[in-house]
DNA sequence: ATAATACGTAAAGTACACTTTAAGTCAAGA
DNA sequence: TCTTGACTTAAAGTGTACTTTACGTATTAT
């Protein structure tokens, strides 16, 4: 019986810290496992399921995001599916991800052609040029005052 | 004489907030302006050295990394040099940032492409499959217990 | 004169995904 | 048996870039 993975051993093996493992319980990523005198004890096919939020993880998802994955549909809901609604959305926000950074790197380009000696010279030019109009590296909030 | 900005009219101009402003001054991005009655008083030029500093965030750099573009250098060093030396590196960055989005995306596309019922099969078949070994989103803690 | 703003400060709050700490329990090896 | 090491919990800490709050003062408009 193979069956029984102290969170040791089970950390040890999907290569993450024991404490990662009891927030992914804590906020509905893992199933509250069964305990032997007090600790976790845990079935091997855990590390399908730490697998499974790593994949996710690495596609962009957080971790609110991959428990609607896991809990966000209505029962019977193929994972398919549920793939289908979530990557979408994930998909346009990584395009959005790779503007910004096309973006950056255009003003990074910028900055490599200055010219300017003193400080002052370099901030009139940029507040002169219309480089300020780029969008924003990330929503900032409403503000009002 | 235009030559007085309460700090309200600069946060007003330069689309900010008035704590923004409070912020760059601590953190040493903004000048110590002259006061008052105890409220800050700025000089026009303020609002250049601001746009500036947008300019650089919009490029990806860090309030200490812009810190370090204003005062990180040997006295006389001139912007041209400045930027030099921190947009390299931070280019690196933002390629690396490219990267990064271009992995999720084809990590979406095959989740795009699953199609599996159960979650336990799903957790297994990307356990079972290689699409666990690209890079991480983001650096992790080394990790050690 | 009074009320509504704008300003001042210091400290705490925000989002995110965990980690670290503190203090105590339990089990296995020497 | 004793000691080490793994485990338990709740709560606080981490980093980033600000915002919000709480409370007090000064300016401006009516």
């Amino acid at each position: 019986m193979v069956e029984n993975l102290a969170i040791g051993e089970v950390a040890r093996r999907a290569g993450i810290r024991t404490s990662a493992i009891r927030y992914y319980e804590q906020v509905g990523l893992l199933p509250v496992p069964r305990r032997a005198s007090g600790r976790r004890r845990y079935d091997p096919d855990i590390l399908d399921r730490i697998a499974l939020i790593q994949f996710a993880q690495r596609a962009g998802f957080t971790v609110g995001e991959i428990r609607t994955l896991f809990e966000g549909f209505e029962e019977g809901t193929p994972m398919s599916a549920r793939w289908q609604v979530l990557a979408h959305v994930k998909l346009a926000e990584v395009d959005e991800m790779m503007d910004r950074a096309q973006r950056m790197r255009s003003l990074l380009d910028q900055a490599l052609t200055c010219g300017c000696l003193r400080l002052e010279d370099c901030a009139r030019a940029i507040h002169g040029s219309a480089l300020g109009e780029c969008l924003p590296i990330e929503d900032r909030s409403p503000a009002r005052e």
